[in-house]
DNA sequence: CCATTTATATCAATAATACTGACATATATT
DNA sequence: AATATATGTCAGTATTATTGATATAAATGG
């Protein structure tokens, strides 16, 4: 019988450091100017995260951004509450269940989430562009390891057709 | 003259919306078991940073901590202060500029920390070891292009013995 | 040596994001 | 008709962050 190859012990403990710390930056600096730009609207990174999920999604309903925000349905509420009044979305009811709210952007969230994401997309484009598909194709291999996974897919669908 | 290539236009709407997308479920799913745990010390989010960049820089002082964290000293202070109030840091006096306070963690600091981080270095070392090394350094180029660079680089060097 | 800068700390007021728990209403399902 | 689901809302609280003002000690530059 021949001997096993040495056991694989893993990534070092500084490659696991890099990694959290990584993450932490990376973080960090991508919600540094939306958040400055959502301050001079007096909204905050909340309602950023759902224009952008809503703009995902169109007709998407609350419990499925409670889902994917992973927050309390009190405070998606305060959100979505001055989201809706100050005409950034829309809500319609679903014909098929009319307990279901479907929430849309207007133009005016349009508007804003585009303005907001364009720093994120620069990033984004600059970093893929300058390391290569090779890269971006590990890139994602890492991430979706390192996200859990859950059971309803409704994540990194294409994106519904408006 | 030859013709030029076709431009590049960069990466597709839908690729950008994916990494951006990435970045979100990566963080929400990597700090959302530290989160639960930090609770049953009646402790936040703000505190694990707070303990790993000490246990990661240690005699770290207060503006290099605020340089990394980036938020302002009154938020660091409070804190801070509690760290050092249960005894999870402490404080000496730096002898070449006695302003100076050099944080290091207590062996209370440094259990937490190592809980704490535990679950995320899991992830990552899963991730890794699922993707390949040829997946780990695309990552890295990625998740690099994606931070703001800064001229002081105290960032990915190697750790500080102890 | 004195003026200025740097490093840290602290007080007060406020905002944003989140939580738990309780309760209400409309609609759908069984 | 009873129950479950989807949403909304009220009340109270915690955490993380902010701005702005002020204080103190120690280092540095002229």
């Amino acid at each position: 019988m021949s001997r096993n190859p040495p056991e694989n012990t893993g990534p070092a403990e500084t490659e696991l450091r890099q990694a959290i710390e990584l993450l932490f930056y990376a973080y960090r600096d991508f919600i540094a100017e939306p958040d400055a730009m959502l301050a001079h609207h007096n909204l905050g990174r909340a309602h950023h995260r759902t224009i952008y999920f809503i703009g995902r999604y169109p007709h998407i309903t609350v419990n499925e951004l409670l889902d994917i925000l992973k927050i309390t349905k009190q405070s998606l509420n305060r959100v979505l509450g001055q989201l809706l009044n100050e005409g950034y979305v829309i809500q319609t009811t679903s014909a098929q269940d009319r307990r279901r709210r479907l929430m849309e952007l207007t133009e005016k969230g349009r508007g804003l989430e585009r303005q907001l994401t364009e720093n994120q997309r620069i990033r984004i484009a600059r970093a893929y562009k300058d390391a290569g598909p090779d890269a971006v194709a590990g890139f994602r291999k890492i991430m979706l390891g390192v996200i859990t996974d859950d059971k309803d897919r409704h994540r990194f669908d294409p994106p519904k057709t408006v």
